[in-house]
RNA sequence: GGGCGAGUGACAGAGCGGCUAAUGUGCCCGACUGCAGAUCGGGUUUUUGGGGGUUCGACUCCCUCCUCGCCCA
C-alpha cells in the first residue's frame, strides 16, 4: 500500500511503526460555530481512509481533538455573552451530530484540548529546560530559530520566513516568527495555574499533548487539511521533535485538498458559509458524502450545487440498480467466481493512496457487469455481496434508502387517492387502502370531517 | 513578494512514460414497454491551459508563461 505523504512529497510504501498497529491522529474542530461543508469534506476523507486501513486489516487507533479554548472561542462566547465552556459544548454536540449524519463512525476517541493541560504544561516546560522555549511576562514562546528543521514540511525556508515575517508588536517574543505555547492570562479570559501563573493554552501545544499521551513521541499517521501544513503542523513538528529529539514525530503526513465554492470563496464575510446542517436538510447525507469521495482526497473542490445534483443522480442510479439486484438474488447462495476481480481491483486501487474516485468507478463497473448476469441469481448475489463490502468501506449505504421523513407526504397521496375513490363510490379500491394501512398500524377512520389518521 | 497545489470531453473526474485517455452525469439511436421508469445494446465531443525541452515515445519528467486556489507576508 502507498501512501501519499506530504512530508517527502512521494507516495511511500505504508510501513506501520508497531506492526500491525496504526496510530492516527486528524486535527479537528474549533468549536465556536456550525462545522460547513469544508470540514465535512476532510473527515469524511479522513473517515474513508481509516475504515479502509481497517479493512486491510490494521489495528486502527483513530484519535481527534476538539480546539475548546483559543483566541475565536473567547470572542465568540464573549459577543454572545456565554461561557467559552458552554460554547464549546453547543457546538461540540453539533459536529457530533454532523459527523454522525455524513457516517463519519470510524474516530476511537475524541479529545478536548482542556482535559489536557497538564501535559500541555508539562510539555512547555520540557521545552524551556531543553532551551527551545522562553518565558517572556507569564508567557511561554517557543523559539522557532532552535528548531533547525522548522519548515520541512510546508518548504518554507527560514531565512525567508524571517525576511517576511512582521512583527506583530508583540514586544514579548524574541523574534517575530516566535509562536505561543502559552498565553498569560487576560482580564474575562479563562485561565488555568501554571508554573508561569495563570494562562491558557496556545494552539498547536494541544495536539501534541493528547497525541503524547496517547501514542507517544512517535506515531503513524497525521491528517488534516492543506490550509493547515503552515504554520500548525510545522510547529507540531518543532514541538515534539524538540521535546523527544526522535525524528520523524510523525511518519506520514496526509492533507486533504481544499473546497471552494464555484467562482468565490466560502467565507463568514461573503455570507455563503454551507453549513453541513443546512446541507444535509437540502440533500441526503449520503449524497454529500458520496460527492466528496467522488474526488481524490487531495485534489481540490470547486462545490457548486449542479454538481452535487449529477452526483445524486449517479448515487440514487446506483442505489436503485443496488436493490433492484437483491430482488434478483434473493437468498441465493453467492458465486463468487466472477465478483472477486472488482475486490481486487478495488484493493488495487484503494492501496494507490486510497483513489477512492477509482473505486467508485470500479463499483459502477461492478453493476454494469452484474446487470448482465440478472437471469444468475447466484451470480448476482455474488457481486451484490462484494458492492456491499465495498460500500461499506466507503461509508455509503446501497441498500438503504433515507425516507428524508416523507413518511407524511406518502400517507397524504393515499389519503387523496382514497378520498376520490370513496367520491367515485369505489369501494374496493377505498377498503383496499384502509385495510393495508391498518396492517401497518396506520388506522384511518371516515368522520364527518372527512377522513381521520391514528398512529397506533 | 515567497512557498505549495491545480488546469483532461457539454459537465464532473481518474489515469506505474508506451495498449481504442477510466467512470459517472447529460444528450442521441435501437430493443423491451399500455405510459413512465428500470434494464439491455449502441453512439456522442477531449490530442489532456499556452509555448519550449528531455525521450524511440509524455496527460504523465524538466523549463517558462497564463489562469485559479491555499498558506505565509
Amino acid at each position: 500500500m502507498k501512501v501519499y505523504n506530504t512530508l517527502t512529497r512521494e507516495k511511500e510504501d505504508f510501513v506501520p511503526i508497531h506492526k500491525n498497529r496504526v496510530n492516527m491522529f486528524v486535527c479537528g474542530p474549533t468549536v465556536y460555530d456550525m462545522p460547513h461543508i469544508g470540514h465535512a469534506r476532510t473527515y469524511v476523507a479522513f473517515d474513508a481512509i481509516a475504515r479502509y486501513l481497517r479493512y486491510k486489516g490494521y489495528q486502527v487507533f483513530y484519535l481527534m481533538n476538539i480546539t475548546d479554548i483559543d483566541d475565536k472561542m473567547i470572542q465568540r462566547a464573549n459577543e454572545r455573552g456565554i461561557a467559552v465552556k458552554e460554547l464549546a459544548r453547543q457546538y461540540t454536540d453539533a459536529f457530533m451530530q454532523d459527523m454522525e449524519a455524513l457516517g463519519v463512525t470510524s474516530v476511537n476517541l475524541y479529545a478536548n484540548a482542556t482535559d489536557y493541560i497538564d501535559e500541555i504544561i508539562w510539555q512547555v516546560k520540557t521545552l524551556i529546560e531543553k532551551g527551545y522555549a522562553y518565558e517572556s511576562n507569564g508567557s511561554v514562546y517557543f523559539e522557532v530559530n532552535k528548531f533547525k528543521g522548522f519548515g520541512k514540511l510546508s518548504r518554507q525556508k527560514m531565512d525567508e520566513l524571517k525576511a517576511g515575517a512582521r512583527v506583530e508588536l508583540d514586544e514579548n517574543k524574541r523574534n517575530p516568527e516566535d509562536f505561543a505555547l502559552w498565553k498569560a492570562h487576560k482580564e474575562g479570559e479563562p485561565w488555568w495555574e501554571s508554573p508561569w501563573g495563570k494562562g491558557r493554552p496556545g494552539w498547536h501545544v494541544e495536539d501534541t499533548a493528547i497525541t503524547f499521551t496517547y501514542f507517544g513521541e512517535q506515531y503513524d499517521l497525521h491528517g488534516g487539511a492543506q490550509d493547515l501544513i503552515f504554520p500548525h503542523h510545522e510547529s507540531e513538528i518543532a514541538i515534539a521533535e524538540s521535546i523527544s529529539g526522535k525524528e520523524p514525530f510523525v511518519k506520514y503526513w496526509l492533507h486533504t485538498g481544499f473546497l471552494n465554492l464555484k467562482g468565490e470563496k466560502m467565507s463568514k464575510s461573503l455570507g455563503n458559509v454551507l453549513t453541513i446542517r443546512e446541507m444535509t436538510k437540502r440533500y441526503l447525507a449520503d449524497t454529500l458524502r458520496f460527492y466528496f469521495l467522488y474526488t481524490h482526497y487531495r485534489s481540490p473542490i470547486d462545490f457548486s450545487f449542479d454538481d452535487l445534483e449529477e452526483t445524486h443522480r449517479a448515487l440514487t442510479g446506483m442505489k436503485r440498480n443496488a436493490q433492484d439486484l437483491r430482488e434478483i438474488a434473493k437468498s441465493a447462495e453467492p458465486d463468487m467466481s466472477e465478483a472477486v476481480k472488482f475486490r481486487e481491483r478495488f484493493i488495487e486501487v484503494m492501496d494507490d493512496d486510497f483513489n477512492t474516485r477509482e473505486a467508485i468507478a470500479n463499483l459502477f463497473s461492478l453493476f454494469n457487469e452484474a446487470n448482465k448476469h440478472r437471469d444468475n441469481p447466484a451470480l448476482v448475489a455474488g457481486y451484490l455481496k462484494v458492492a456491499g463490502e465495498i460500500a461499506n468501506v466507503l461509508g455509503i449505504r446501497l441498500f438503504t434508502v433515507q425516507s428524508g421523513g416523507k413518511e407524511k407526504e406518502i400517507l397524504q397521496i393515499l389519503l387523496d387517492l382514497r378520498e376520490q375513490a370513496r367520491e367515485n363510490k369505489d369501494w374496493a379500491t377505498s377498503d383496499y387502502i384502509r385495510d393495508r394501512l391498518k396492517e401497518i398500524r396506520i388506522i384511518i377512520e371516515d368522520t364527518r370531517e372527512g377522513q381521520k389518521v391514528r398512529w397506533e
